[in-house]
DNA sequence: ACTTGGCACTCTCAGAAGCCGAGTGCCAGT
DNA sequence: ACTGGCACTCGGCTTCTGAGAGTGCCAAGT
């Protein structure tokens, strides 16, 4: 059903289409890329592919333009995601490098997807549990509340409250919290909790202990605050014309945390795709996400990732987000 | 120049424009609104007042629109902020209860303040130099470096990292935290300054204080990280059909911190209004900025307001940013 | 001096008509 | 299996037209 050349149509009317945004004819086609057959020729493949589901047509007598699904398959099968040249990758670095803390990575990041996609970066906060604790802290803020503060190797702080019972004295909440601290040190979140299972079975008595340790633990399974950080809005108006309509439900989608961390997907250390209506989200499904999780080899933090119009240069920016991916990760190893 | 009914036509005007979003006519006008006179009157009355620059035509033989001219002399004499009523004021107040820490008072407010008001809202944190610091904490990352956290009473934290000498013991780095700690804790960021300057002076031969009391320093002076969270852009979409050329750079605009914050202006406690031109920003003259400091009374600790296009209601937006800034304010002062 | 009705004028907008051209599908011929 | 030819379709552009809304101005009325 699908021969060589059909396919070679497929990948130059998406290339066109891609790049022009206009629907591509026979004719325009045989004349732009060396097909070297007629455009009557063209007409029959074309008339299969969209047989098949790949092409349709905006109207009667219009050019083709793909449907998801031939973007699809290009993704799939017609296309290579391209290394970077070296002066891209050396603008990433450089880029990235002189970033301070954690949240400056990140924003430093959100910006730099976005400026060399010219789409909507996407980028999720090293998520806590895989990341290794470097420290614990508790501060009495009122007679009866404190705060807890829960520092990881990545840099990343997270926070919760914990209740006290009202009487009790400085000093025990201050030894609770160096005892907290000395038992999970660096230690990964799962290798915590069950220090902190130990640790309170064996001083049961202690009544400051239990309450603390328990919002450490929830602090640590929940990661109920994984954040993410969007960049590059602007550019959903240059998605194209036939996005005005189309643009509120994605700005609304993209101020959902919700939305997005469902978005970037369960991470995979490669990049993946999906593309217009295989996105659950409705106001999305004239969009496509290229996304890639980060880390080290074998061990992922998180997700990174852009939003565009379906009609986006797929090889281009698969190989953007893989590269940003790459060395972001790189980089929170090092650092 | 501008007697009693030449105002009320100014009034109907901007009223009737930012209802329908249409060019108003002298016929509609005398129709719509109870002026008593005939229409050839209310276009001497245009004529004048377009003479003056308070209205302009789209094209001649068009009904007039305001200029941005004409929305200042409304917001300044002829509109008064109504309070808003009290199933409003009671939704404000239980949507803010709800909030758990700092970051949850800031990201609520933002939503709550784009929903009532169907724009784009800026809420800006509290600064770090009004509120009272309530710890110090630092933490050894590296032989050589060490991050440092301020928490202040408001909730907000702060860091920084700071260069230690590679040989310090842990102990000392503990020591200069808990002195610094001792002497700052429960001052506003001013007072700190001053008592840890004679806390260095006291202790000239230490290694460890001063580069920690420096960062310190630096962060309570600087207050670099003065953050601003931005929601609502979806709302962009809805400004308007005559905006979806100037979108772009509003969207720009609202990426960049330093621009929002600018955008703000000096805090102050009531509720200032910056209409198209009177924005510096370029992509912004076509928006106004309705902004309102909050705090406790006589001072403020930030600012907060929402961005619409120059066709909004403003004194129904001035009521929401008035009343959502002392909810806030209140809120924070109490917790 | 202000207000009003009348009137001529302007200019946009919506719809109709018509042409152009790009593109298609199909068929017969190689 | 490919190609050239041909009839056909249909959206987009231009032009034209009429309708309608709105204006500015003037002369007359209060």
């Amino acid at each position: 059903m699908l021969d060589e050349r059909k396919l070679a149509v497929l990948r130059a009317i998406i290339t066109d289409y891609v790049e022009n945004s206009e629907p591509v004819g026979s004719k325009a086609l045989v004349e732009r890329y060396r097909l070297d057959v007629s455009p009557a020729t063209i007409r029959n493949d074309m008339a299969s592919l969209e047989e098949e589901g790949y092409l349709t047509q905006p109207h009667t007598s219009a050019g083709r333009i793909p449907t998801d699904k031939g973007y699809r398959l290009f993704v799939d099968r017609l296309t290579t995601v391209k290394p970077l040249s070296l002066p891209e990758k050396r603008a990433i670095s450089t880029f990235l490098g002189g970033a301070a803390d954690l949240d400056d990575v990140v924003s430093r990041t959100v910006r730099l997807l976005a400026q060399i996609t010219s789409q909507v970066a996407i980028v999720q906060y090293p998520i806590v549990s895989t990341a290794v604790i470097r420290h614990i802290d508790v501060i009495r803020l009122h007679p009866d509340r404190a705060l807890l503060l829960l520092v990881t190797s990545t840099g990343r702080i997270t926070q919760a409250h914990v209740e006290l019972p009202v009487e009790t004295p400085d000093a025990d909440v201050e030894a609770a919290a160096v005892r907290i601290g000395a038992a999970v040190r660096n230690l990964t979140s799962a290798q915590a909790v069950r220090a902190l299972n130990e640790l309170v079975r064996d001083s049961a008595s202690d009544t400051v202990l239990p309450p603390v340790v328990n919002a450490v633990t929830a602090l640590l399974a929940a990661d109920p605050t994984t954040r993410v950080v969007v960049g590059g809005v602007q550019n959903v108006a240059r998605f194209g014309d036939d996005f005005h309509a189309a643009m509120e439900p994605v700005l609304e989608a993209l101020e959902e945390q919700v939305v997005l961390l469902r978005l970037l997907g369960e991470a995979r250390n490669d990049v993946t795709v999906r593309i217009g209506h295989e996105n659950e989200h409705v106001g999305l499904q004239s969009t496509s996400v290229v996304a890639s999780g980060y880390g080290m080899p074998d061990d992922v933090w998180a997700t990174l990732g852009v939003v565009g119009p379906t009609r986006m240069n797929y090889p281009s920016t698969m190989a953007s987000v893989r590269a940003v991916a790459r060395y972001v990760g790189r980089f929170l190893a090092e650092g």
